[in-house]
DNA sequence: CCTAATTTTGCAGCCACTCTAATTATTGTG
DNA sequence: CACAATAATTAGAGTGGCTGCAAAATTAGG
C-alpha cells in the first residue's frame, strides 16, 4: 500500500527534472533556458515537465509552499503570552542565529539571488509569494482578532515588507564581500530597530483559542491562478 | 516644428487603442480579451498596438509612470524643515480630503478593482509597480541619507506597503457599499495609527541640499525588462 | 511632384502552456 | 502468470503574447 514502485518513479523523476533544470539556470540564467531544454536535459517529453511543474517558474521555486506559510506558522504556534511581532522577531533572529535559509539568507544567497534578479520573470514569482506570505500572515492574525481590522492588515505588511528589506539589506553584504557571520551581526542590530519600531502593535499578547500549531492547508491567494504541483493529476 | 500631423494622429491612435482596449477589458476582463481583439476594435494590425503599448498590460496601467514616481516626487519636493514621513503622510491624506485617485482611492475604484483582482496577469503588474515605486522611494531617501542606509530601506518598504495595505482596506469598505466620504474618514483615523508607529523613522527634518522639486527621469528597476513606452521609436 | 523619413502591416517564428488522443508502464486480481 | 484496470508519458496540434524583418502605405519637406 504505502510505497509502490510508482509513487518511487514519480518523485525520483520530479526530483530529477527539478535538478536539472536547476543546474541549467544557474549555469546560464532562467530566462535563457527553455522548457524544451530541460525536458531534453531530463530526458523526459515537455509534457511531462509540465505535468510536475505547472509553472516554469514551478521548477526554480521548490518548496515555495514552506516560506509562504511559514510567517503565519510562526504566529500561529508562539506560546502563550507572545506577541505577534516579538514572536516574528524571535523567529527572525534565529533564523540569523541558526543561518537558516527562511528569510533569504544563507551561504550561497548571492548566487541564487543573482539568478533571481537577472530574470523579471523569477522576480515577478517572488513577488507573487511575498503577496502570499502576506495573505497567509494577515488569515493567522485574522484568527485570533477582529472581522477585518485594518491594523492586522497593517502589520502583516509591515512585517513582510520590513523582513524584506531587511534580507535584501543583508544580501547587498553578501554581495559586497561581507561573511555571513559579520552581515548576520549588522543585521541583528537593524532588525532590533525594525522590531522596535513595530512595538506599538505589539500589545496584545495572546488570546486564549490557540488553534493546533501547525495546520498544513494554507489560505493562499484565491487569484493566483495555479497552485504550485506535486506531481501528475491523481484523477 | 512642434505640431505636425503625423504626431497628432500618433496621439490619437495611441489614444484610441487605450480606450478600445479598456471598454473590452471592464466589459469581459482582462484575460479574457486577446491583443487581437483590442487590434480589430482599434481597427488597426497587432503589431501596430505592440509599436505604442510594449505590453498587453500596458494597455490597461497607462499612467504608471506617475503613481511610480509620486512617493519620490512627494519626498523630493516637501518643505524644508519637514521629515520623510510627515510628508508623506500630508500626501496620503490630502489625497483622502480630495478624492485623489493617486493611493487607489477613488470614486469607481471597485470596478477598476474588480478587474485588477480577477487578473493574475495584472496583480502581478501591479505588484512590480509597488516594487519600482519601493525602489524609486528608496532612491530619493538615499539623496539625503547615506551611501546603503538599511533605516531607508526599511522605511521605504513601510511607507510604500503601509499605505498599500490601508487603500486595501479602503478599497474593502468601498465594495462592502461603504460610501466614499465615509471611507475615507474611517481610512484618516487608520492613517494615523499607521503613521505615527513611523514617527521613529521621522527624526530627520531635511537636509540642505534639496534637489529640484521633480525631476521627470525614474530610477527605475533595471530589472523590469520593459519599459512602458510612449509610442513608436522615433529613431 | 518627388524623395526621404516614418508608420503600418503581413508574415514567419519563438516560447510558455493547454487539450486531446494515443501509447506505454504499473498495479491489483483471478 | 496472464489480464484488465489504472495511471503516467508521449506526440501532435493549437492558442496567445511577443519579436524580427521586409514590404507597402503615409507623411514631411524641398
Amino acid at each position: 500500500m504505502g510505497e509502490g514502485l510508482r509513487e518511487r518513479k514519480k518523485r525520483e523523476t520530479r526530483r530529477y527534472i527539478a535538478d536539472m533544470a536547476m543546474g541549467l539556470f544557474m549555469e546560464r540564467g532562467f530566462d535563457n533556458v527553455t522548457v524544451a531544454e530541460v525536458a531534453r536535459a531530463a530526458d523526459v517529453s515537455v509534457n511531462t515537465v509540465f505535468n510536475y511543474f505547472p509553472t516554469k517558474e514551478d521548477l526554480f521555486a521548490d518548496r515555495q509552499d514552506e516560506v509562504v506559510g511559514h510567517l503565519a506558522g510562526v504566529v500561529r504556534g508562539r506560546p502563550q503570552g507572545e506577541s505577534v511581532v516579538a514572536a516574528v522577531r524571535r523567529d527572525f533572529l534565529d533564523a540569523l542565529d541558526t543561518g537558516d535559509w527562511r528569510y533569504g539568507l544563507h551561504e550561497g544567497a548571492t548566487e541564487f539571488s543573482d539568478v533571481v534578479e537577472a530574470s523579471p520573470a523569477l522576480q515577478a514569482r517572488f513577488r507573487l509569494l511575498h503577496d502570499l506570505r502576506e495573505n497567509a500572515l494577515l488569515a493567522a492574525l485574522r484568527e485570533e482578532g477582529g472581522r477585518d481590522d485594518p491594523r492586522d492588515r497593517v502589520l502583516a505588511s509591515q512585517l513582510v515588507a520590513g523582513t524584506r528589506a531587511l534580507s535584501a539589506w543583508g544580501v547587498s553584504l553578501l554581495r559586497a564581500g561581507e561573511p555571513l557571520a559579520a552581515a548576520a551581526m549588522r543585521l541583528r542590530a537593524e532588525a532590533a530597530r525594525f522590531f522596535a519600531t513595530l512595538e506599538p502593535y505589539g500589545t496584545a499578547p495572546k488570546t486564549r483559542r490557540g488553534a493546533p500549531p501547525a495546520p498544513s492547508a494554507l489560505p493562499g491567494n484565491p487569484d493566483d491562478g495555479r497552485a504550485s504541483g506535486n506531481g501528475p493529476e491523481t484523477s
